[in-house]
DNA sequence: AAGTCAATAAATATCGATATTTTTCTAGCG
DNA sequence: CGCTAGAAAAATATCGATATTTATTGACTT
């Protein structure tokens, strides 16, 4: 569903409240991959009524964030490091042809809206704030692929690899790569409109943090 | 979330019984494309209580058969040529990666079943029972690919197809293919693990169809 | 007339209470 | 002792009623 786009804030539903509150609870790990979801225990814990909890997890199932099993209730995802690889190779092959799809079709508002994007994206360093900057200026770059399934596909992608990211990172976070000279490279190629010189660089950078997580998540 | 393939018939879940119905009203076009879904209509119609409704309706979300608006109820997915030809696309990427995965790992029981489901497919006749059975001999094509997610996308992709041929056969149905032999082909190539062939000869089957329903769509 | 605002109607969202189903526990049996 | 049947506990699923929100209508201004 990815109601994350939204004017924020607000006085929402009660659903979605509690959707936007277990979704970051799954993604950041405070529910634990696999882990049975009690409606009860989640309506205590979000102070809200058992309806809109119930209704938040089935919507979370469109996200693959959730499993639902007929009468014995919900669970949060499980994972696995062969789930992980699966995700990094279909982002690899979805994002490749959305972004093809959004060079082949370039518009200086696209374009705009990529390197404000990149702009927003360093100027934060706020842990959070970074998090969806970073997944907006990943989101912009395939913004114009005329395929709205395509990007919500992306898009789900993206958050189960944040998630990845979240488990994997009980570790010390020490990285020697140089991630913000990667998205200089990324948002180059772009503006000149080399899709090849694109995804080449933005699938080694998903890559390479593909293959650093994979040696941290041992533990799955 | 695709509840499809569980053990058929049996007491289900109210919330199942009007997931399976809804899928099915949508596939048709008995609820047709846009359409206000509201839930007292739906109640009566099925004749169960609201909350099951509204749950089976946040799940069908899942399937990108029914959107929600937060605040302003459910609708059925709207169909347009654009989104007819994006899964056409989407089915093609995505369907080649899977068999081409089947096939590379493929073993005497995935070769088996394919050959199971191709027999039980050309016996049946009947449209309802065949289409069923075309559906599952196509998954399991796909069904030795090692990647649940992918799998997953297949079979959602299949059945938006299936709305669509659905939405188009309101003109005469006619169509000088053979597409029994279509698929004796597909098969013939999988069994001798032809990958390219069989790609070629699968994609040429969704994009005929593909071609043909795209002409009936006119009044999209 | 076109536009606005309030009142009304309709629909959605949510609650609290039960009915059902699954899971857990335990005592009796082989 | 391990196993099974059945009771008790826990959790899910569902209902019916109500609170909120959105959509509609129509009188009133300019």
């Amino acid at each position: 569903m990815n109601i994350m786009d939204e004017t924020s804030g607000k006085e929402a539903s009660a659903t979605r409240g509690a959707y936007m509150s277990l979704r970051d609870m799954i993604l950041t790990g405070a529910l634990p991959a696999g882990e049975k979801l009690k409606i009860e225990q989640l309506r205590k814990l979000l102070d809200t009524g058992a309806s809109p909890v119930r209704e938040a997890l089935s919507l979370l199932t469109s996200d693959m964030l959730v499993e639902r099993i007929d009468q014995r209730g919900f669970r949060a995802a499980p994972a696995s490091t062969e789930n992980f690889a699966e995700i990094l190779k279909l982002r690899c092959v979805l994002e490749d042809m959305a972004l093809r799809q959004s060079i082949a079709s370039a518009t200086p508002e696209w374009e705009e809206n990529l390197v404000l994007a990149h702009h927003r994206m360093k100027q934060l360093t706020g842990a959070a704030s970074f998090e969806d900057a970073h997944k907006l200026f990943h989101m912009a770059l395939l913004a114009n692929s005329s395929s709205p399934m395509l990007e919500r596909f992306c898009s789900q992608l993206y958050d189960l690899n944040i998630r990845y990211r979240n488990l994997a990172s009980s570790g010390r976070n020490y990285q020697k790569r140089d991630i913000t000279a990667e998205h200089e490279e990324i948002l180059a190629c772009a503006v000149r409109r080399d899709a090849d010189a694109t995804s080449t660089a933005l699938l080694s950078h998903y890559r390479l943090t593909g293959a650093y997580l994979t040696s941290q998540l041992v533990n799955l």
